[in-house]
DNA sequence: GGAAAAATGTACTAGACGGTGAGTTCTTGT
DNA sequence: ACAAGAACTCACCGTCTAGTACATTTTTCC
């Protein structure tokens, strides 16, 4: 007997069409992600999006209705993934000067790993915001983390390390403008200062000054 | 006599043409900004930019040869603009501490008044800095400040008063994230937290923690 | 097995958009 | 006064781009 025809390689290179709604839609949806982080709304073209598939322009369209509406899809999907693995920290677990640390430290590193979130946050922010005020779930995903960092500087109020009349959201804006900072503006940044703002020593040593800097702050 | 023709308004409503090329340039560039600061490089439309002058595009092609051009000569305007009022610190003559204080409040003030600033600058990251790389002048106008820091953290050192091996970019970079990034993400950051960064009395609270933590950092 | 629905492919369009050709009016220098 | 060049007007063009009409294939469900 025919092997070939027994032992069909897994679907890809099989005959005539094969129908995979999830798989389509999931294959846009990432394309998309890589065109709209690197184009912009404005700039990103939907051929492009297009292109970057296995499917056609028609199916983008099938699936998403509009390239406004996939826009929105993929602000989505970035910061539903960030916002998720940020529930992982734990902090109520440490002693409060070590979670400040640990907080610090795993916001510069997830920061400077996810420059798709970066820049959809900052390609929002060109655009006014209009599409995360269309978006109720990215609003409610957002707040856990200074819930978590206010808890910290609750109890380190409590224990006496930490000074009195803390305001979380203040200090969460302290700490995340400069490791998000550091990504959104490094093209100029490093353009103008002649720095490579990626360069493992140059961020350690941007980290342990955050860290400092913030736990200074706090200090009693 | 008739009045309407003997008491002929300034220039404007005079008959016939008139030249007038310096303002027609500048009215362009004008127009120009803020279009590009609205809607980003790729957003922004040529004709919205004609309709924003008194004139027509065939004149922006005429002075500026391209959009891209154009962008250009609009990002120059507003680095050369931010930088051209930070000449007049005068850090030298101030206390170490107190020449900080003055920086981080200058700094603050400075980035909340000049909104078209931030969006340029940002514009241009989510652009890739491909045109601050075209731009010698941005380069060399930008060390300024960092430099006057930097005579500030030496004298304070020296007088005891700074810990030692602080690096003078990087404090910079401190300062200048905070300060950016409160306008820069004002949109997403206000909705999501459902804050508005613009009032007087979050700016002040802010500041004020801004300063803080930034001496407290330096504290020898 | 067959009808209905879901998924996909092909080819196309209307309008927006960056850019220009060619001629006219104003200004300047002599 | 007039030539030459700068400043400006008007109408236009080719291409790009978001979005779609319509036909076809695959899957689902009875």
């Amino acid at each position: 007997m025919n092997q070939v025809s027994d032992i069909t390689p897994p679907e890809e290179t099989r005959r005539g069409r094969k129908n995979n709604p999830e798989k389509t839609r999931e294959d846009i949806l990432q394309a998309a992600i890589a065109e709209f982080v690197h184009h912009g709304l404005a700039g990103a073209r939907v051929d492009a999006i297009a292109e970057r598939t296995r499917t056609s322009k028609r199916m983008i369209y099938y699936y998403f209705h509009s390239k406004e509406q996939l826009y929105l899809q993929v602000l989505e999907k970035l910061y539903g993934d960030i916002r998720n693995t940020e529930r992982n920290l734990h902090l109520a677990e440490l002693e409060p000067r070590e979670a400040i640390r640990r907080l610090v430290e795993f916001s510069f590193d997830h920061h400077a790993n996810n420059q798709s979130f970066i820049r959809i946050v900052s390609i929002e922010n060109i655009n006014h915001g209009q599409f995360v005020k269309q978006s109720p779930t990215i609003r409610t995903l957002s707040r856990h983390i200074v819930a978590q960092l206010d808890e910290v500087l609750q109890r380190g109020q409590a224990a006496g390390v930490f000074r009195p009349h803390l305001n979380a959201l203040d200090v969460h804006m302290l700490i995340s403008s400069f490791c998000f900072y550091r990504n959104s503006n490094r093209h100029t940044f490093g353009e103008i200062f002649q720095i490579d703002l990626q360069h493992p020593e140059v961020a350690q040593r941007q980290k342990a000054m955050l860290c400092d800097s913030v736990l200074r702050y706090l200090q009693a």
